[in-house]
DNA sequence: GTGAAAGCGCTAACAG
DNA sequence: CTGTTAGCGCTTTCAC
């Protein structure tokens, strides 16, 4: 009789809370959960928890969610559609009240099913035209990191992606990094870090070459912070220096990037921006009178930060 | 009627089926585990998402936990007792089927109100000795650490901790590491990291002045790898360099410390097995006729990961 | 084999 | 303000 809702006299109130003591009695949610129909819980879908970038957003939302009532269900979906279906099948089944999706494979179905049972969606870090979406300005991001190494003076730039980085994002990225290269008249070039991760030397050599060659590339933007953290590595490992001979930008901005001994210059994505826009669209849509309308998205600014994997080129 | 218990005829079977598909029916997990009095869901408790070591951890175990149809329900603490008691609470209140701590306080409460709801937990990678129980041998880790310091010809070495690291944790690995100290006849030292990592200029100074006064340390052996690589930052930060001057060794093998800028020495926690036998402890005591009995405590062997931030002492 | 019935612990709606 | 009542969608038990 008790849980919030004032219409009670002091005296009862007092009299329930003694015996709630007394018993050691604990209200139920799976019972209240049942007769609302809908659990106090937001789930949140993620492709790999073991990229701190996501880890430290789930921490983000895991704090907003619990300080607003809500407990956090996590999947992790390897960025395959097949288990992501699975998933949100599952936090369907459990009644979630809405889904936060920190990495999202664009599969439309997942999108029918959500909406087929009226649980709101919030597609964050990517960016989704057709749902509630939170998203860095990817294009904005690659153009400032393009625009630092060109006012360093380089020109032979490449942009690095792989399959660490999930479709969309991959896209978005390059499409910012080909149109920045563009605006300067310069010429896109694109390489996969999947050729010299595979531990094929051969590769690896190769990326050497593309360096080292007359005319060789001056200076790497990558996808992201893991992948550019490994180009330093595979740079390195074959006697290239960081930024003496190859200068790297990273996207991300991961807390591991900042230490010293990397020092990797890199577009840094606001995290808690990301969690707090990202929450507040979904309970939004949560509410008992929800927002409704179309899907609302919001981009923001990234921050280029910069530390020391970047230089002018060593050899015009 | 058809949910994979068999007494049904085929033709039934199919019927319903058909209905499913065309009604688009989803079970309701909501009132199955109302009515079971307990949800397929297990909760897991954790001190710092953003901490790699924990996310790899917790990933671990949402995909084991995935596979075996439990779904994951996933609480920061941020170590502090009276959240971590809260959050059990709400776990208990959602009725989850066992509880799993990546870190726990060891407040005497919290399993209390566990053991009376007779909910299942197991501790993981810190040791507890009133529970299930499944962590690496502090005491043999930092043993391996110290002997490989020892071997390298350092005498001089000190233990670094701090707030990063829980209490019970923290514990352990100091007494690992004097014992190992007393083994060969050297005198323990003990440094808290909380010191110079206040962004006391003073302090930082103070740290290198320990390295470089007559007779100072030439080894640190820091309580956990972040602690390890901030302490790299700290000392080189102050112009020494890691291990030319100072050697430093770490806890717990995160991915990070593998990349060859940092390439930090490690004592490397095993994650599969800990998420394993973890999810495997937990499971027993979940079943319908669950084994009972007292705690038990599974111990698994570190592995020394030795790279370049260990060398033999340069000075004496 | 199959259908009907009871009830898990709670909330909401209403009558006192 | 307080007590009573009717389900939420499922599982389990029991009669058919």
């Amino acid at each position: 009789v008790i849980r919030r809702s004032g219409r009670v006299s002091a005296a009862t109130r007092q009299r329930v809370l003694d015996s709630i003591e007394a018993l050691g009695y604990r209200p139920n949610s799976l019972a209240r959960d049942l007769v609302r129909r809908r659990a106090n819980t937001i789930g949140v879908l993620v492709g790999d928890l073991a990229n701190t970038f996501y880890a430290e957003l789930a921490k983000l939302f895991e704090v907003r969610a619990s300080d607003a009532e809500y407990t956090m269900i996590v999947c992790n979906t390897d960025g395959d559609p097949g288990l992501e279906l699975g998933r949100v099948e599952t936090l369907l089944e459990r009644g979630v009240s809405g889904v936060v999706m920190l990495q999202f494979s664009g599969h439309g179905p997942v999108l029918d099913q959500l909406s087929a049972a009226r649980v709101p969606v919030v597609v964050v870090s990517c960016w989704e035209e057709r749902t509630d979406c939170v998203a860095v300005d990817d294009h904005a991001g690659m153009a400032a990191a393009v625009e630092h190494l060109y006012d360093l003076g380089h020109r032979r730039i490449a942009h690095v992606t792989g399959p660490l980085l999930e479709e969309s994002t991959r896209a978005s990225r390059y499409a910012g990094f080909e149109r920045a290269m563009r605006a300067h008249g310069l010429e896109p070039q694109r390489l996969d870090a999947a050729t010299w991760e595979g531990g094929d030397p051969g590769a690896a050599r190769q990326l050497r070459e593309l360096v080292r060659q007359p005319g060789g590339i001056t200076a790497f933007a990558a996808g992201n912070d893991i992948m550019a953290v490994r180009l330093i590595d595979a740079l390195e490992g074959e006697g290239l220096l960081v930024p003496r001979d190859v200068s790297v930008v990273g996207f991300d901005g991961i807390e591991l990037a900042g230490y010293a001994r990397i020092g990797l210059t890199t577009v840094s994505q606001p995290r808690s921006a990301l969690a707090a826009h990202g929450l507040a669209l979904l309970t939004e849509r949560m509410r008992p009178q929800p927002v409704v309308g179309p899907p609302r998205h919001v981009q923001i600014a990234p921050q280029l930060v910069v530390r020391h994997s970047t230089a002018p080129p060593g050899r015009g």
